[in-house]
DNA sequence: TATGAATGAGGATTCATTCAT
DNA sequence: CATGAATGAATCCTCATTCAT
């Protein structure tokens, strides 16, 4: 047990490194010996948690989505309206601006995948648990009356596209895009689809949500 | 002149020789040689041409777009209804499959861009001359009265987000997205909010455009 | 005493284990946790028992050749005649094929010997006592009358070296070699050196004798 | 042709630096940086002229075995006599002492063999080509009256043996034997064999041959 | 223009060995 | 006795880029 918390802690603070460095200089520019440096352990000792650095990737990936939907849901847990859940999804998906590492994880995931299944199969996986926290809230908000979507999954799908388009943009630093603009597109999107109105934040509003 | 088009013809057939091993490994999978192998050259003329691998690597996107826009421009000018050419734009945007090549280079390119000025930039250039073209087809819906969009730009802006994110399913395989899917929510989409019938394709009907 | 005999337990059990894992995967290519495994005992701990790989590497040859003179012997206990231990001797000391254990160590230290002076000497050690075998039988067979070698610890050491080349080519896999060609071959030529005919076995006859 | 030339003289000077980085440190012990250092070129450069380590290895062993029978073969153009053919065949296969290189290489292929196709079908080859040799002076004497053999591929075989296991008495460093001793065993063998008397050259003759 | 030899930094991964617990 | 975490040196191989010819 102690041991066992003891390799859970120090994976933890791996991935926390790894976080790091991957968001500074991208999954091909970070030697193992970077994370090794900076969680303060020797470089071999890092493949003694994680078999290969594409495996740290991926976990690090895996945890931070999971870190992410515990934090979407914490947050649900205080809000009884599902009007406030959605606000609240947005607020916590849309990228904070270009430096954020969550997403930046993501496009490295959607470069990897063509061409290796493991970073194929992580992506599926994670994104699949995307959807059922965005359909989750639609399905809620039908059945507390708030919402009136025709077709929920249909629905889902391309404005869960669409959040991946916009975050692309803000990601890549795109001059017309930022998360303010971003949120305030998604709002307006999907206060017309939900046919109820979320209200739609002014880009000079709330921005970045607090992160786990 | 002579040198020119040989010069010209030259980095052609490397562009070429690129497309198909990019698309084959991937950029960061790719090596000099490879592509030299392919043109049937040396090696180091590959770096006489085109200052780096990374060079080489944006001029290829260059290429491909400017190819892309010409065959879409080569399309509008048979086609008198703005509907017509908007259903072309979909059809030779929208990727292929998997393997759409240049789709493929646009991941490689969003993936780089966060780190790699170079590739921020030139990913600036083709976005906006993409917009351009969308916003063309938009404009020219509304002179003949085709099309009645509320904020022709705003609406641009999104629906080409919603293009990238659902291109991204494609052409990392995703099992619940592929062409026709992401052609039928497209056109559904676009002909809600242009407020006028662009036939929706069905899942079955004609697929892969001819590409350039 | 008792942790004594532990002692000796846990070497002899680390021993068996060393010899399936280098016979599997030569000396360089095991590892001490290889050998760790499958004994059922921690990585670290192999080196509380052996103070390097290589010494247990040569701790294992030390002991499967002193099983095999154990062996030796114990089969001369029931044999009067010196033919009958000759044959004994050929029988157990020819390799079974290219798997055979205790000759694919051989070929190990050997590789060795030139550049490491402890592997030098443990197989003079073991060379020094496989001599005795063969000469005390050859002794014996003269004693008996049975056998008439002229220079009895010149043959020897030929003899001895020819039953090493023939090892190699049964143990390297040569197409042209088996042990029961070499058997033959053995047979033969000491029939020939010892004046007197111990029955040289046929290529079809008894083959693998008992290992210890 | 001039390019063709530089190539096999680069690929002959790498084959001798790793002739003596190989003898001094063993296969394993060798590094691929110190064949490059010993002829004066990058490390990387090495890997362009063979594809790998072991590549380099057993090219080398090839390449030596080559020279070897070379070596014998412009020897026999000057001796009619297959007596004199035989003391040449000897006098150049034996090893010089503990530090021979050809033999030392030897020891190395025989211990990677029973792991590695590669070794093994090296050694096929160059074995065969080492019987062809000994066959051939064998033929050679019965044709010329000079030498009586029985069976003359089966003692070819068996002799063939003998030397490897005298070679690894010498190469080892066996203070039992020496190549001297080893030469007089040779041609006391062969003779009685043969049927004919090859001086045997006593321990204090001619020693070590000319090597190429 | 064109070649391809040459460079040399780079980097993941392996593993014997140590040592705190 | 026993564990297994931790070290860190070691090394093969890759490849963009340069440059003499």
């Amino acid at each position: 047990m102690v041991l066992d918390s003891k390799w859970v802690k120090r994976r933890k603070a791996l991935i926390d490194a790894a976080l790091v460095v991957l968001a500074e200089r991208g999954l091909a520019g970070t030697r193992v010996e970077d994370v090794a440096q900076r969680a303060g352990i020797s470089t071999g000792h890092v493949l003694y948690y994680f078999e290969s650095k594409a495996d740290l990737f991926l976990q690090t990936l895996h945890s931070i989505e999971s870190d992410f939907r515990e934090n979407v849901r914490s947050g649900f847990d205080t809000m009884p309206l599902a009007a406030d859940r959605w606000s609240w999804l947005l607020e916590v998906a849309l990228p904070d601006g270009p430096g954020d590492v969550r997403l930046l994880l993501w496009l490295e995931a959607w470069e990897r995948a063509p061409r290796d299944e493991r970073f194929a199969r992580e992506l599926e996986k994670v994104e699949s648990q995307w959807m059922e926290l965005l359909c989750g809230v639609l399905h809620y908000g039908e059945s507390t009356g708030e919402f009136h979507v025709r077709d929920l999954e249909g629905f889902a799908v391309w404005f869960s596209a669409l959040i991946d388009g916009l975050t692309i943009q803000v990601v890549t630093g795109s001059p017309t895009m930022d998360r303010a603009r971003m949120l305030e597109i998604c709002h307006r999107i999907s206060n017309a689809e939900l046919q109820w109105d979320v209200p739609v934040p002014s880009p000079s509003g709330p921005s970045a949500p607090p992160r786990p």
